[in-house]
DNA sequence: AACTACATGTTAGGAAATATAACATATCAA
DNA sequence: TTGATATGTTATATTTCCTAACATGTAGTT
């Protein structure tokens, strides 16, 4: 199985990623509604998230910590599908729609500008049983 | 975080490896009982998996579907560590070692002879949230 | 044929996790 | 002051997971 699809694979319940992420199941709820991230479901409607999802959450708690609000978040995050696409098919893309990337591109740097940092580690999860 | 660190991360719940193992958590509970895995627990004594695990897990499966028993998988796994420690510290081991190493393969190679073989798919746990 | 051991199924009862929804609150900007 | 945003808190229902006990099918023994 390929390394991308395991890192997409829907395996951690949302207390695993609580942990891995330090956020609360409200905070990680509400960046779903606000469609963030969309984490599988189970059979019986419990979300189930995959290393990428914990890897989005962790960007968002850090573009939080940097002021940036949801909706800025969300524009990040386009941006960042858009670049993905740019570079995979590397056909140049018209004048416009790079205007239109460099417009959006200076409204973040604007948003940018307010900024402060804060960082936690990462370092409890790792638990054995003890004998 | 390393490679080996995050296969050995506990991380998912039984549920989970039911699908990923095809195997009952009855069957799980019980392997774990003879000792043949010791998944971590969380604060709430649940059961949480690694990968490593998940892949103990499917070679216990196997194991067993070729005819041999819990006392059988258990000895495979030991001479399995057995020989991981002896290609790490390429230090040569005393005689008595080396001979014990082998008459226990040889056993092994005993139960071998009573085989059947049969496997499942592993393609099934990936489902999206349908929007 | 009756016994036994092994691996697994099944059931019961309880504790914890998770879901949604509603309401509360702190902060910041207009 | 008001309003929006992000998050906390609480309530209620459903589901998962735990342990423990008992049941059962299959092989191998006696």
């Amino acid at each position: 199985m390929s390394r991308e699809l395991r890192r997409a694979m829907p395996l951690l319940p949302i207390s695993m990623v609580m942990q891995l992420t330090e956020l609360t199941a409200r905070q990680i709820r509400y960046y779903e509604e606000h469609k963030l991230i969309e984490p599988a479901r189970s059979e019986s409607n419990r979300r189930m998230f995959s290393l990428d999802d914990v890897d989005a959450l962790l960007e968002i708690r850090e573009l939080l910590e940097q002021g940036i609000n949801m909706a800025g978040i969300k524009k990040v995050f386009d941006l960042r599908k858009v670049n993905k696409i740019k570079s995979l098919n590397n056909m140049a893309m018209s004048d416009s729609e790079l205007r239109s990337i460099l417009r959006e591109e200076m409204q973040q740097a604007q948003i940018m500008q307010k900024t402060s940092i804060r960082q936690g580690d990462l370092s409890r999860f790792y638990q054995r049983k003890s004998e």
